[in-house]
DNA sequence: CGCGCAGACTTAACCGGGAAAGCTCATTCC
DNA sequence: GGAATGAGCTTTCCCGGTTAAGTCTGCGCG
């Protein structure tokens, strides 16, 4: 079958290209009656405009890209990267944007990527997830000028847009939550230690145990995945003081200390109670169901692809907030059992 | 910043950019030091050749098409899609062909997007999921002549090539191994039923139960999600005689059978055993762990992709067979306690 | 009646590459 | 020595849209 082009529908119609175009495109030049006829026989034959031959007079592809620079195994675990990409997409097929993805091995080859996109104008602008501590990625994209937010933050995005949640503040209820339980040794099992919103968790989460007068209110580093949050699970739970309370940066690891603890003879809630970050179904397939900070993923993502057109439209770059994550209690949380 | 064209890489070397495009692209009709000189100006410019314009005259759009349609709490939850998605990725970026995502609401909305895809010269190729009986992608495509590439079957592809795995033979396998433990009564909760590989699953079932002398082996149809796998279990469980065994179609609801057997009293494996379809880090985070058919699904996706890119080439569309499946026994099958 | 002008199109240039065809030399060959 | 070759470029056209600039009507109006 041969792809009808816009030389076909303005033969067929007894006109130039030219007034196709401009029937097409809703702009003014062409009567109301040919202009209905014109488009009575582009829907007939399907014609759809050749996005190549629009972008290279146009120069916007109606794409937006995404570079994911995460391992396979973490990717696919994590609800978190499906649920976004599935927010971002309803957006942008809303408005008939697509979205290229791509994985790639570490930033500098997702800044590589975000180079050749913009010289091939493959995309219009581009997500930028996993926020890093002086994140070569911003002042890379700045320098391009391709259009660009920033999923995270609040800080270290520079002159980018960016969609942003109060994690801080998040962590910090939880905490005042466990410790208003009768907790007073609450430890925390954190994502990677080189993403921003990890350092942020983990400031917030020393502050506020320092502020409740809380003791050793250690943070210990993972990865996202179920086998480090068991390890640092065990190595928490085996020392010497060991805390009554865990809060995990995700949870596939949340669920993995569960069952740690149920391995090591601990009863949860009565021996550990355990918060979960991230409120997926799984926290509610456990048992006894998990404890969780949660929020809208899907719209957190829409959120950041809404944000992304208007700058490519224009807008300025502004930093918008998001929904902070609320914490729901389930029974893998309660007052600490009396030794 | 201004994105380089073929004619600043000319006007910087001193040729016309016939010269530059016949040095960047290996052509013969340039000699050998003016190739250096355009490619080490290309490479200090930053030069990438617009996809939009060498898409008009190469006809090739560098890019493959995936739309997927499943409401997006199932995509997040379940790891498959994006371990697909994985596998897939890593083979076309290899090749430097981008990856272009969409979610659609259903399969009619899936064909719309193919046939848009297909005008607008966006994709060269397309993967098709989630196959169903007399599916109706399949001759569309067809018509299109919009290469594609199944990912199942073996059958209700038509002319199209498939990648497929032998979920029957699978199935066979862990019913045998059942029935070698001892149970006599087995049943299974299944995946939607309106996709082509679940019924394939439940034919499996049926025969292989007839064939081994099992009465009622009955299938309970389900969507995937923890909240149907657990009223399917439950379902299962109260009912008068009740399996010694079952077998779910994806991990999610294997754990969610597990958490309401759990609840109603029952010891996994010693009054019920379980075996989960899809074999992902999940299954291990449960106590007991989950007895898992599992097969590599990045491997797969990245063999799909391999002969999509092979018959975007001109191969003709075959029906390629990858591994398949096999049992890994955990803790959560054992022979039935006797009663 | 003829001028001006607006409306409805057409023409042609342009976007940034690829590639066929054309043009210049220097070299080879008879 | 002149024709035939061919390497090494340049010119030119093409892809399929968009859009500025032109053309051709018909009509209102002084």
């Amino acid at each position: 079958m041969k792809r009808p082009t816009i030389a076909d529908v303005a033969r067929r119609a007894g006109v130039s290209k030219g007034a196709v175009s401009y029937a097409l495109n809703g702009q003014p030049g062409v009567s109301d009656a040919t202009r209905q006829r014109i488009l009575a026989i582009a829907a007939e034959i399907g014609f759809n405009p050749s996005r190549a031959a629009r972008s290279l007079s146009g120069a916007t592809a109606d794409a937006v890209g995404l570079a994911l620079c995460r391992p396979a195994r973490t990717l696919g675990i994590e609800p978190f990267f499906m649920e976004l990409i599935s927010g971002v997409e309803a957006e942008l097929s809303a408005r008939s944007y697509a979205l290229t993805l791509q994985m790639v091995a570490d930033p500098e080859a997702e800044i590589a990527v975000h180079r050749r996109w913009w010289g091939e104008r493959r995309v219009d602008g581009v997500l930028v997830c996993d926020l890093r501590t002086d994140d070569r990625r911003v002042p890379a994209l700045e320098e391009l000028g391709l259009p660009a937010v920033v999923i995270g933050g609040p800080d270290g995005t520079g002159g980018l847009a960016s969609v942003w949640a109060d994690d801080a503040a998040a962590l910090v209820e939880t905490v005042e939550y466990l410790v208003a339980l009768g907790h007073r040794r609450i430890a925390r099992v954190g994502g990677l230690p080189d993403l921003l919103h990890t350092e942020i968790r983990t400031d917030a989460f020393a502050q506020a145990c320092r502020r409740l007068g809380l003791a050793d209110a250690v943070t210990v580093p993972s990865d996202y995945t179920g086998e480090e949050g068991a390890r640092a699970t065990r190595r928490l739970l085996s020392s010497a003081g060991r805390p009554t309370a865990v809060i995990y940066d995700n949870d596939v690891m949340a669920i993995a200390g569960l069952s740690v603890a149920q391995e090591m003879g601990l009863t949860v809630p009565g021996d550990l109670s355990i918060v979960a970050w991230d409120d997926s179904p799984l926290c509610q397939l456990v048992h006894p169901p998990l404890t969780a900070l949660g929020r809208d993923i899907p719209a957190y993502g829409a959120h950041a692809a809404r944000q992304l057109l208007a700058v490519i439209g224009g807008a300025p770059a502004g930093r918008v907030q998001d929904e902070t994550a609320h914490l729901t209690p389930r029974g893998s949380t309660a007052p600490p059992r009396a030794r």
